[in-house]
RNA sequence: GGUCCCAUCGUCUAGUGGCCUAGGACGCUGGUCUCUCAAGCCGGAAACAGGGGUUCGAAUCCCCUUGGGACCGCCA
């Protein structure tokens, strides 16, 4: 049996009934990261209040709908770990529901057929725009007489739904992120509920929805606030109580506009692609338009102790992925290196880093052990996966410009030298510590320092100059790998005896 | 064009009439550490869009201007 909607009591107490939110995207695109963030604010605000968030899909429009997008969407809310409590709801599947609020409108005069072509309706808006006017429905099928709906059906017009708008007046929206709105009513024309194929409008749908849904609080993208007094008029037609509406601001691209496909990254899939954690997206987008006094880092149960609707800012907010990155670096500093870890190898598997086969004979230990040797150096899991396959496999991809640098005869001597001296460090004694003694001591045996050899012996490890410590890359490369590279790394060509 | 929204460093923001000589974070930058690169630490440059009010006092309240954005569909 579910709880009924309506107020609780507690100790004969009333308190608020428990908050019902949604997330209602359309299936037209993957999920962005200004979708993301409104469900995440939705999740957010359910999970404070304990209350319930659902999941609504907009597919009334046959043409846009693309059904294989559902999936995509879910799993990207998943991979948030924005898990819903209720639906997925579909709209389409609830097309009787909307009739029969259609036919109640209808029947009590609050709506009326319109029998107008989308033709007529385009060449008279095309007109008004032509005079400069605001094109808006000028109500021709309002009055319509018996008679003249008959002549109309009988030319097998299907007619579309109006809504019978005041007119006059204004309606205003209570929004808690910006206050009373206010907006004239005379500018709201008798917008269409229902199309003549029988299939609801988004305003009309919506309305439904939140009330059968006993949704209390609509936050949705700014975008709707324009919306929203239309819906307000439709909810009172229905003699039924208002939610609580939150509109929060746009993120933006760099170039204040719309954040769109033309501006790179956009879908949450994108980012998790190039290897930024979940934790990482949520917590750059929960501080986008929100914050909390100066607080950067929120763990989720942060999140959910410190959000509230108050805290959301009016103002849009561009999207600045290199603060994601840094938010990215510090879970990637912070993390669990055993998760970590095989996150990355299944990065290096997917981008082609490393084979199937060398992925079998690397034990967890061993990607765990990477993760904490690069994590500081690098910013994405694909970064970190890209730098720790040469040390993992026999994969070394040797720098033209080092080698040259760094792996001059000289030096190849020098590392040829090493190379003896370290064979008598036994296997289980290869250890960075163990490591650095040997080769402090033997290089002040030769009255050498330890500038001249770091870098020929990094590059000869790893092909690069850059990396971890010097011992730990020796010890955590092994002792059979070091030596081997040690004596068989490339060696800079000698110069040019004519000096070119 | 109409309607609506928005306005503190390049970016995200603190700030709710005196604590502001405007704080933090990213980025940028100088230094430090050092076997490299990072990370860390210490320091620096960097903003209240402009103009009028209100007030003893304005980043904070009001008005105008300017600038940005969104929406103007039988799309959502």
């Amino acid at each position: 049996m579910p709880e009924p909607l309506g107020p609780d009591t507690l100790d004969g107490i009333m308190v608020s009934p428990k908050p019902r939110v949604r997330f209602a995207p359309s299936p037209t695109g993957e999920l962005h990261v200004g979708g993301a963030r409104t469900a995440l604010f939705n999740w957010l605000f359910a999970r404070k209040h304990r209350g319930v968030f659902l999941l609504r899909f907009e597919d009334t429009d046959v043409e846009r709908n693309r059904p294989e997008l559902v999936e995509p969407i879910l799993e990207s809310l998943r991979w948030l770990g924005l898990e819903w409590d209720e639906g997925p709801y579909f709209q389409s599947q609830r097309l009787e529901l909307y009739r029969e609020y259609a036919q109640k409108l209808w029947e009590e005069g609050k709506a009326y057929p319109c029998y107008c072509t989308p033709e007529e309706l385009e060449a008279k808006r095309r007109q008004a725009l032509a005079e400069k006017r605001t094109p808006r429905y000028d109500g021709t099928c309002r009055h319509l007489t018996p008679e003249e709906r008959r002549r109309f059906e009988a030319e097998g017009r299907r007619p579309a739904l109006r809504f019978v708008s005041p007119g006059e007046g204004t309606t205003v929206v209570e929004d808690v992120v910006r206050g009373p709105v206010e907006f004239r009513n005379e500018e709201i024309d008798d917008f269409i509920l229902v199309r003549s194929d029988g299939r609801p409008t988004y305003n009309f749908a919506v309305v439904v929805d939140d009330l059968t849904m006993g949704i209390t609080h609509v936050i949705r993208a700014d975008e709707h606030l324009k919306n929203t007094p239309k819906q307000i008029l439709i909810y009172r037609a229905l003699g039924a109580e208002l939610p609580v509406f939150a509109h929060v601001p746009m993120v933006l691209a760099k170039d204040r506009t719309k954040l769109s496909k033309r501006h790179g990254a956009t879908a949450v899939f994108e980012y998790r692609e190039r290897g930024i954690l979940p934790e990482a997206l949520v917590n750059y987008l929960a501080r986008l338009g929100w914050s909390y006094g100066d607080q950067e880092i929120f763990s989720r149960e942060e999140l959910i102790e410190k959000f509230s609707l108050e805290g959301i800012h009016p103002s849009p907010a561009i999207f600045d992925e290199e603060k994601l990155l840094w938010l990215n670096q510090h879970y990637l500093k912070t993390g669990d290196p055993q998760r970590l870890g095989r996150l990355v190898r299944e990065f290096a598997l997917k981008r082609g880093f490393l084979a199937e086969e060398e992925a079998e004979e690397i034990p967890e230990e061993r990607w765990a052990r990477a993760v904490e040797l690069f994590r500081e150096r690098k910013r994405t899991l694909v970064e970190l996966a890209e730098a720790a396959v040469p040390l993992l496999t026999e994969r070394v991809e040797y720098d033209a410009k080092a080698v040259t640098k760094f792996l001059t005869s000289e030096k190849a001597a020098l590392l040829q030298e090493l190379s003896g001296h370290l064979e008598s460090v036994p296997n289980s004694e290869w250890t960075a510590e163990r490591l650095e003694r040997e080769i402090r001591g033997w290089l002040a045996e030769r009255g050498r320092e330890l500038k001249e050899l770091a870098q020929p012996c990094r590059v000869a490890l790893t092909g690069v100059t850059r990396g971890p410590g010097l011992f730990e890359t020796l010890e955590f490369v092994g002792k059979e790998r070091t030596l081997r590279r040690l004596r068989q790394a490339p060696q800079a060509s000698p110069p040019s005896p004519a000096g070119s």
